[in-house]
RNA sequence: GGGCGUAUAGCUCAGUGGUAGAGCACUGUAUUGACAUUGCAGGGGUCGGAAGUUCAACUCUUCCUACGCCCACCA
């Protein structure tokens, strides 16, 4: 194949259509020319967010679909002549970037403890310069048309300001406070998470039972002098401080107030009495190590005990470390809380040793398990599932820790967010994440704001030596608070990641200054996220937004679901599944991807994925491309209105029609974020309408001889309709469509990314309608029959109507030059067919018969006559008994009924056609 | 334990109170000018199971089953 040059005149196309060549040049020049978001001072304005990427990210199939949702959204916002702003940024990531960079200098035997803080921060920084924000480049393989002169940060030094006011604010209203208690604490990166960020799994573990013996002279109603406690944690031991039996319980009621004496710390701690102990759990006695369980804390609060005075056995790492009362044995101490890992040998961890010295020293109670055989056995443990919490980022356990935290006063800034959902104030699509979103947001706890990490926002608090904290935007004022001469340190901790990011609906707009672009495009005007980060993200912007601005970020919130391995399991890396979507750019093209992403985005689904449907996209694209090139071969070129040309020809005239229908179901999908509804019914009014049947019908036009009135309407109203198209179909193909657009005209002044969305400003006419129907409908009838009769599909077959319908009537005299090419029939004649063989064609109100000439098998025929006529008749008894049925015609709407007289008058008419036929047939 | 979602053609999925659609796959067929990354024609499901509401249910209600997800302190 030879590869064409563009002609002089440069819109020539190329025979093969090749995505990658097209996407680099198309995407620059957009950029080039300020064309993501025009000069459009007076239009209304539409805004959407992107959801920051983490500056360590790359993008991947989940941003994909994210990011094309929203491109699609602004593409058609914009076309549509809205002052469309897409604003792009990243997240600085906290956890993330720092362990990164903490990675990077392990890989050089260096470590962060070797740097100050500012010395790390600022090789962050240098990291964040040299290899962050990868993801921003390859959202330019997308396609995505943000205005890249916005783009956000949100460690800029405008985002900082806009933190600790922040910070500042919540602090002065008393929604954040510091306060001690029990955090989630990450051993392994050694700091503090919020709920949010465990994830409970469940893990193979086991349940012990032990001994508690009760102190002298005391013993239970029934004689034993020990209490039994029953643990999956039993290595916590060293550092309970009671234990808790539940008020009514008769069998220790006696011992309530008394105490036992812990085996190996000799600790005396107290039994009492509280609701939490379950009766009818194991022997109804719990022991309480306030320092590090939830529940065990809460007791320990209504027993007495302040937080300051838990025992705390563990230190930042998790290892054993000696308790306020000096009772750990020594052999304990700097042991790994479950298995050592920290020193060679053979040495235990916290947990086997302990298990071994309480079994040796007589306080284990073994469990009796049965064997497969069923015999006994004695074994240390009862094998148990336990719900094991594991932090989200350093993947180890989490480790419940007694700590000094930030935190956010979330039950009162949930409030209004949830007002809003209930009045519809915020839209959330689809509706049924509603629920969801109350039951969290109802039952929300305190947010740990406060990380112990170096890369962040740092908490704008300052202390002095008697622990008084002084909280201000800066320093200074900070001192003034205190008073000069005091000595302030700063808090040395940093803010959650999802605390800056939660500010990014205006923030990103120059809040908390009063900018033109704040008024302008705050508030957005939708959220698209995956539904995993409605809790860490999208209800958290909600709260914020009106905690500060006294608006909801956005009126509407779409969330959309996960994308899946084509074996429905979940991607990840370690599972190796992970599909690229920069390899499926390569393979089929950014608009393929795209068109993808969206043909498969119904609302409340996860996307699986499919290379052959992206492939049947790329397909779909060489389709359009192809009848491109035929249009131009045919001097069909750019229109000249947006308003449909004038139309005499039924063809065009129908084919004006079904553009008109096309965009209003699209608008409508796209009104309600149906991106399957809105992507099918551009595919299908392409591919269906405009290829198979509109380029068909208007072929006979262009052949010599043709009238040139009749091609110079069908060039204007085909062009037309091409670019009709091109427009609809720009959002979800941004790159052939621009590129086909720029080739059909010199449009260089009038680029297909701002032209304007079509407005048909046509009426249908009803008898073109019924003509092209009557075309399509023979050519269809003609083609099946053929095909089951075996009869060459390419052969010119006479045709005889003799009486034909107005409709029938109206075609022969216009349109038969379509007949003849698409149905395969010389010129209709008007009168009766010769007597012989024939094969008869229903074609709606009109028996056409074709003779064949001894050709035709007359069985073939009858069958394939009664196959049509018993489906038809079928159709009509069942109508028949409907319309039989008093209940139907009395209750059924008045339009149903009318519709079923309709349609057995129909089949009635078409099953005595069929019967005119067979006895035609003899 | 609570909540949510899904079960429709071989596969992946749309869908509506009036006896079901798409893409892929499959079958047959076509190739001298838009396109084989194609055209044409066709086979294939009674819509997870049961009951109920209704003139009418795949579409509404209840229950059941299976699968998936989220939340939750059972020691």
């Amino acid at each position: 194949m030879t590869s064409e040059k563009n002609t002089a005149s440069g819109n020539t196309l190329a025979t093969t259509f090749d995505p990658a060549e097209i996407e680099a040049r198309w995407y620059a020049h957009w950029e080039e020319n300020g064309l993501f978001r025009p000069e459009r001072p007076d239009a209304e304005p539409f805004t959407i967010m992107l959801p920051p990427p983490n500056v360590t990210g790359s993008l991947h199939i989940g941003h994909a679909l994210d990011h094309t949702l929203m491109d699609i959204v602004t593409r058609y916002e914009r076309l549509r002549g809205k002052d469309a702003l897409f604003l792009p940024g990243m997240d600085h990531a906290g956890i993330a970037t720092q362990m990164v960079v903490e990675r990077q200098l392990e890989a050089k035997q260096d470590k962060r403890t070797n740097y100050s803080r500012e010395e790390f921060v600022d090789k962050v920084w240098d990291w964040k310069a040299e290899s962050g924000g990868m993801i921003l480049d390859q959202m330019r393989r997308l396609g995505e048309s943000v205005a890249w002169d916005q783009e956000a940060f949100t460690m800029s030094d405008h985002f900082t300001k806009a933190v600790l006011k922040t910070f500042v604010d919540l602090y002065n209203d008393g929604l954040i406070y510091r306060d001690k208690r029990l955090v989630n604490w990450d051993p392994k990166l050694k700091t503090a998470i919020s709920d949010l960020e465990v994830e409970t799994q469940d893990v193979a573990g086991h349940f012990w039972h032990f001994k508690y013996p009760l102190e002298d002279g005391v013993t239970l109603a029934n004689g034993q002098d020990y209490i039994e406690v029953a643990t999956t944690r039993p290595e916590t031991i060293l550092a309970d401080m009671a234990v808790a039996v539940h008020p009514t319980d008769e069998r220790y009621a006696r011992v309530v107030g008394k105490h036992v004496v812990l085996p190996l710390t000799g600790r005396r701690v107290p039994i009492v009495a509280d609701e939490h102990a379950d009766p009818e759990l194991g022997s109804g006695a719990v022991k309480i190590t306030p320092g590090h369980d939830f529940n065990d804390f809460e007791v320990g609060k209504r027993a007495g005990f302040q937080p300051a005075d838990m025992l705390n056995m563990l230190d930042a790492e998790a290892n054993v470390c000696q308790t306020a009362d000096g009772l750990v044995p020594d052999e304990f101490i700097g042991l790994h809380r479950f298995r050592n890992i920290h020193l060679a040998g053979e040495s235990k961890g916290a947990r086997e040793l302990v298990v071994q010295r309480m079994k040796e020293q007589g306080y284990l109670i073994p469990h009796i398990a049965k064997t497969k055989k069923g015999e006994e056995q004695e074994l240390d443990a009862e094998p148990r599932t336990i719900a094991t919490p594991f932090g989200d980022r350093g993947g180890v356990v989490i480790e419940p820790w007694l700590t000094d935290q930030w935190y956010v006063d979330a039950a009162k800034l949930a409030v209004k967010p949830i007002e809003a959902v209930k009045t519809g104030a915020v839209e959330i699509v689809p509706k049924s994440w509603e629920k969801t979103f109350f039951n969290w947001m109802e039952n929300i706890q305190p947010w740990c704001v406060s990380r112990q990490l170096w890369w962040g926002h740092r908490i704008p608090a300052w202390y002095d030596g008697d622990g008084n904290v002084f909280v201000a935007e800066t320093e200074d004022e900070a001192q003034a608070f205190a008073g000069s001469g005091v000595e302030l340190t700063r808090d040395d901790d940093v803010l959650d990641t999802w605390f800056s990011s939660a500010l990014w609906p205006f923030a990103t707009l120059g809040w908390p200054e009063r900018t033109d672009l704040l008024a302008k495009h705050y508030p957005n005007d939708l959220l698209v996220s995956g539904f995993d980060i409605l809790f860490f993200w999208d209800a958290r912007m909600m709260m914020m937004g009106r905690y500060l601005t006294g608006q909801d970020p956005w009126p509407r919130l779409y969330l959309h679901g996960l994308v899946r391995a084509a074996d429905g399991s979940k991607m990840s890396k370690s599972k190796g599944n992970v599909v690229d979507p920069l390899g499926l750019i390569d393979t089929y093209g950014a608009d393929a991807l795209r068109f993808f992403m969206a043909a498969m985005e119904s609302q409340g689904r996860d996307i699986k994925m499919d290379d052959k449907r992206v492939e049947g996209y790329r397909n779909f694209a060489t389709k359009l491309w192809n009848a491109t090139r035929f249009c131009q071969s045919n001097g069909i070129g750019a229109s000249e209105t947006i308003a449909a040309p004038e139309a005499k020809l039924a063809a065009n005239q129908w084919i004006i029609g079904e553009v008109a229908k096309t965009v209003e179901v699209l608008e409508a999908a796209m009104a309600d974020l149906r991106f399957d509804a809105a992507a099918n019914t551009i595919y299908h009014f392409t591919w269906d309408r405009f290829c198979d049947w509109y380029l068909e019908l208007i072929k006979p036009v262009f052949a010599d001889g043709a009238s040139e009135a009749a091609a110079a309407e069908t060039r204007a109203v085909a062009g037309w309709a091409l670019d009709q198209i091109l427009v609809m179909l720009h959002p979800f193909m941004p790159f052939i469509t621009e590129e086909l657009w720029s080739k059909q005209g010199d449009r260089a002044n009038y680029p297909l990314i701002t032209a304007k969305w079509p407005e048909p400003q046509a009426s249908v006419n009803p008898q073109a309608v019924a003509a092209i129907d009557w075309v399509i409908t023979l050519t269809t009838a003609t083609r099946g029959a053929r095909n089951e009769l075996g009869i060459s599909p390419g052969e010119k077959l006479a045709a005889f109507i003799a009486s034909p319908s107005p409709v029938a009537a109206g075609v022969i005299e216009r349109s038969s030059a379509a007949i003849e090419r698409l149905a395969r029939l010389t010129p209709v004649t008007v009168g009766e067919a010769p007597a012989g063989p024939a094969m008869q064609v229903i074609a709606g109100d009109d028996v056409v018969i074709v003779p064949l000439d001894g050709v035709i098998d007359i069985e073939a025929e009858r069958s394939r006559l009664s196959k049509a006529r018993e489906a038809s008749a079928k159709e009509a008894k069942s109508l028949e008994g409907r319309l039989g049925n008093a209940n139907f015609v009395e209750r059924a709407k008045p339009e149903a009924v009318e519709k079923a007289r309709a349609d057995l008058a129909h089949h009635t008419a078409e099953v005595e056609r069929i019967d005119a036929a067979l006895a035609r047939l003899g």
